[in-house]
DNA sequence: CGTATTGCCGAAACCGGTTTCGGAACCGAC
DNA sequence: GTCGGTTCCGAAACCGGTTTCGGCAATACG
């Protein structure tokens, strides 16, 4: 079964150094050189410098689920990228997995990452993980508004963190997980507030994906700007459930042709930011003159966009290693309600925003007049 | 010390099914269940499948890291990604995590993740993940030419699987890796003939980065395409060493400078590619008419631009679940060298080709002209 | 000076599996 | 009826660590 594939590779590898060699070549025992490189307090000051010193020497490295074994803790954490069609999250992946895995190793953790395609094989696959020990604990990115993923660990008894706050509006102390958060709110309300300083009075909010909490946050801080700009809530500038690009274009349009059209529009992610482009476009209006439009997110493709789409950055590779960290100390035992972070998303102006050039009613004729 | 963190999850849990459990309730020894569920031939059919059933119906899932500890095999693979300032895989990354994962869980396998920020790091972070044998293999993505992370893994006899191969030109049978790459060469080629098809007389070439062998293999299909269309091969239109989109910008503007500008131009990456588009915008020339471009690696952003870029499109999931099987069964003995294999990208047509409105005579005139 | 305490380490059990070894029971053959 | 060969499972060692327990020697204390 086994005699090809390991002994062809064990014999080319040199012999494992084991706690025993160095417990040997130290004349002491396993539990003694053990304890020594623990820090056990009934082990002699002398002795313990003496155990590392000869572990440096000798490479040693204890196998992790060797020690699992007994201790219970793998001291790896999981991820499970839940695979949509809509795929907003493919770039921000890279700087998120390197935050992630930076603050890991630099506790001496590692990141077990695994995908699902559904609520369902999302269940699955977390069972797994869980019943196969692959991680002492899980980060659960894009939480949304009733989270299955919660439940779930909750009642396995697994520690996670969650990058995004559950449903607000209940108080957030009853709810005992620990999550680190980019306050969508501020930004949106800060860019009203960009926008109204630039002179815009009609400015309009298109949403995400419903089911995400952080929609709801966004649209919140949208509604926060206007009332802070002093300007009047139109419940017809808001367009609701709007990920992709395609929905972008399409909110765009029927905002567009309103009778008292907005000359400025927020949106919640960058793809559907991008599809105002190709709506504006075909109605004939320049992006940052006649129409302003600002997105978060960052996504890459905003840069290559003319004019480029001013947006809010967010700081993925600090987020995951500020999850990896509240991970890490939730699973030593820290109370998960003092384990919670937020930080703020930064805006990055490019040229989809500036004055407006026409009023409401200037944009709403010329739609007209290019629509005949 | 463990006083805290490990009471307060084991309380919520619910205790594990362990193998001595299952030994008990049926009557058995556990050696004899570890050899039924493993499939040991001296084990009745009659036993193996009263084991099974029981296993089952009592949810008993061995701990991956317990059996490790004997077998020196984790069933875990591990993946590192360099991270570098010229981020050109991010896009590619979900959907390559996709396939390894599934592919891998397919087989029971999981996935350990890790981050590196130079070479050094790299040896750094293979050394712990194998010090700690926190994977049985590796996937090598982005292959260099010289790729210090081979010799490092030979040296300590862990079996890895490349994405993309290694020098070219080397007798590829003398290297005993497995392999799985995109025929990038081809991809190439296609595209000079499809420019030539089109009427195009002088095709340029705009490569990647000189140390990816893959670099080196699109060029060599440029060279073919151009060869089998029976056009001349003129060394100044081939730009060496372009990555990023300023790169790709600064390389195309030179060409066009030149006496005799390409009417078309083959770039190796999309995000040098996506550079064109600012370069021949300010040179007053038009995508896909003045000029026509194609590109490679089918990024997202691509999509954006206008006219969209036509590009070769890579399957990342099928290139990662390839690259995951491959690697497991050279983990299980295979001989590395029958373990290879090859796909080819798939054109992605969009807007940025097409026939050639003026000759390269007429281009220098405009550019020319342009320019005093 | 005797005794209780403390500091420090060895011995051994233990974690949850795998694998080796040996022997009992059964089989067919002579 | 004995004998050699299978079939199948139990017993026990083992993997590389951690943790408990107990005891010895040195120290503190009365």
């Amino acid at each position: 079964m086994n005699a090809n594939g390991t002994t062809i590779a064990a014999r080319t590898a040199k012999p494992r150094v084991t706690i025993s060699h160095l417990a040997e070549t130290l004349g002491l025992t396993k539990g003694t050189v053990s304890r020594a490189m623990n820090g056990y307090p009934d082990i002699s000051e002398a002795t313990r410098q003496k155990v590392r010193r000869q572990a440096e020497k000798m490479g040693y490295r204890p196998l992790t689920h060797a020690q699992a074994i007994r201790t219970g803790r793998v001291r790896a954490m999981g991820l499970v990228l839940q695979i949509d069609e809509h795929d907003a999250h493919a770039p921000f992946l890279t700087d998120f997995l390197a935050g992630v895995t930076k603050a890991a190793s630099d506790e001496g953790w590692t990141l077990s990452v695994a995908t699902a395609t559904s609520d369902a094989d999302m269940a699955q696959v977390l069972d797994r993980l869980v019943a196969e020990k692959k991680a002492d604990g899980f980060i659960l990115p894009r939480t949304r508004r009733e989270d299955p993923r919660i439940s779930a660990l909750s009642d396995m008894g697994v520690p996670f963190t969650l990058y995004g706050r559950t449903r607000f509006g209940i108080d957030p102390d009853a709810l005992p997980y620990s999550w680190f958060d980019i306050s969508g709110e501020d930004a949106m309300k800060r860019a009203v507030e960009r926008l109204h300083g630039l002179g815009h009075q009609r400015i309009a909010f298109v949403g995400g994906g419903e089911e995400y909490n952080f929609t709801h946050l966004r649209r919140l801080g949208y509604e926060q700007g206007i009332e802070a700009c002093g300007l009047d809530y139109d419940p017809a500038l808001v367009m609701r459930n709007t990920r992709l690009t395609e929905e972008g274009r399409a909110a765009t349009e029927r905002l567009m042709r309103r009778p008292e059209p907005p000359t400025a529009i927020v949106f919640a992610v960058d793809l559907a930011a991008l599809g105002a482009y190709e709506a504006l476009g075909r109605l004939g209006l320049t992006i940052g003159q006649d129409v302003s439009i600002i997105g978060y997110d960052g996504i890459s493709a905003g840069g290559f966009a003319q004019p480029g789409l001013t947006t809010f950055r967010v700081d993925n590779r600090a987020a995951g290693a500020e999850l990896a960290t509240l991970l890490i100390r939730q699973c030593r035992g820290e109370d998960a309600k003092s384990l919670r972070s937020i930080a703020q998303a930064s805006l990055l102006p490019r040229g989809s925003d500036g004055p407006p050039r026409m009023t409401s009613r200037d944009l709403a004729a010329h739609v007209a007049g290019r629509t005949t």
